[in-house]
DNA sequence: TTAACGTTGTTATATTTTTCACAGCAAATA
DNA sequence: TATTTGCTGTGAAAAATATAACAACGTTAA
């Protein structure tokens, strides 16, 4: 059995990204030298991971733009939709419900969860937003697999114990807390503060790289 | 020379996070072990880690959690403060200047822009929102060196561009795009739904794990 | 027709990253 | 005192990931 590598499936998702951006009556093919250009990987990379799903491309013209995405879709979506669920209605769950809304056709925010009174059934970007007493139990009634968890650090253990008991798989984490969850669950954790450390210590390292060159030329 | 890998940086960050976390009076010291618990990492690759900010442990005790937070921030973060600047004060926008006010002392978001009239010099979560004519100016003024991207994926790239003509030299990017950019520049992306497609690709993974077990035991 | 070209698919190689395994050591125990 | 215990630090091995290299093959140009 060959599994593919979770390096390799983050790429997929952004080649398609990129692929879904380009009109097709404009070009119809791509190389992968141009796919390399636009997404900073090598060539050599980028043809890995296409024969990775399983799709080929001509010597000639490269690869077909709608086929190669329809390939990757194959291999990176569900055959049919899946069901997301989001927790924690305030201000960054209200950026994302708006930023969400319709834009990936085989994954739908199809409930939002919060357990202040005065959110509770009011409608917000398009979502009604139920009562956190009743999350196990509309998790299970609307099969609902993936969860995004915007809610206080405080309360973000707890949650994810329940989602999982009601049988969710999938956790994107926006709490800068880690959860401690089943092996059988995944979890992304989105931490911004962490990235923006991150992003900080790279740009300074950047700095002395540059130092160095001026140095060195 | 020796340099430190990415990940390793990442989770350098994450161990803090975590020992800040820690009541240093009830909990002096901490053994690999343990934080190999907390984090879902191994004992040996939190052993490899520490090993390469050269601090030591004592075989009796294990760390001594200030020491090692004091020897993670002495590699990680800057010696003063770094300054950020963040661009785009929409829903998401808000939402990180409201996360992120005064919660790491090295990192300090000091700038907001945006061109939209309406909210320029408005005071929004406790940050003066200026025009983005000012940008490269007070970019260079306020000597900035790390910038978050909450702008809408059009405008990213011309704003990017910009901020890095004024001396950016690392870039959290919240926009659905892929940005091009010298290699002297850190890019972080950050786009919501491809995180929403991974966790539900590994997601569903995970719950073909699960029915293989239950085949085979 | 023939040669040169440029790209893919794929094998081989190199590099990076993680895990294993154990010496060394201080404390606890017998 | 001698032995056991349980940790760290680290060299060696393994696994994962990325790069390089090139045969195969239509296309183009001579
Ligand atoms: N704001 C950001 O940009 C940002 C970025 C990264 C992480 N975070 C984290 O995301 C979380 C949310 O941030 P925010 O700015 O949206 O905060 P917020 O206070 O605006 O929203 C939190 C929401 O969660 C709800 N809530 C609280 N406890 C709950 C519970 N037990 N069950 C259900 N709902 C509950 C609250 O009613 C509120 O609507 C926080 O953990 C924050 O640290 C925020
Ligand atoms: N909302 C989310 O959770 C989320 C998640 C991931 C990514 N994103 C992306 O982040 C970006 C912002 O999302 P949002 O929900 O905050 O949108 P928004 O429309 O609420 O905010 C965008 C802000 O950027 C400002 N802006 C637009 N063009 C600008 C320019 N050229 N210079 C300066 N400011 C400019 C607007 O005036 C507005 O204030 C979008 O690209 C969105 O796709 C959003």
């Amino acid at each position: 059995m060959n599994s593919i590598s979770p390096k390799t499936i983050e790429r997929l998702i952004l080649y398609r990204r990129i692929l879904l951006g380009i009109n097709p009556d404009e070009k119809s093919h791509i190389y992968s030298h141009e796919l390399a250009k636009m997404t900073g990987f090598t060539a050599a990379q980028i043809r890995r991971d296409i024969m990775a799903v399983g799709y080929s491309g001509s010597p000639v013209h490269g690869y077909n733009t709608q086929a190669m995405i329809n390939s990757i879709s194959d291999f990176i979506d569900a055959p049919e939709v899946q069901n997301v669920a989001l927790i924690g209605v305030g201000h960054l769950g209200r950026a994302v419900l708006n930023y969400f809304k319709g834009r990936r056709p085989k994954l739908s925010i199809v409930a939002s969860f919060d357990n202040d009174e005065s959110k509770v059934n009011r409608v917000i970007q398009g979502c009604r937003v139920i009562h956190t007493n009743e999350l196990e139990k509309s998790i299970k009634e609307m099969n609902i697999q993936v969860a995004i968890l915007t809610i206080p650090a405080e309360s973000a253990q707890e949650i994810a114990d329940r989602v999982i008991s009601a049988g969710v798989k999938g956790i994107l984490n926006y709490a800068p807390i880690k959860l401690h969850t089943p092996p059988d669950v995944y979890v992304e954790n989105r931490d911004m503060i962490m990235a923006v450390e991150k992003a900080a210590y790279f740009a300074r390292q950047k700095m002395s790289e540059e130092s160095f060159y001026e140095l060195h030329t």
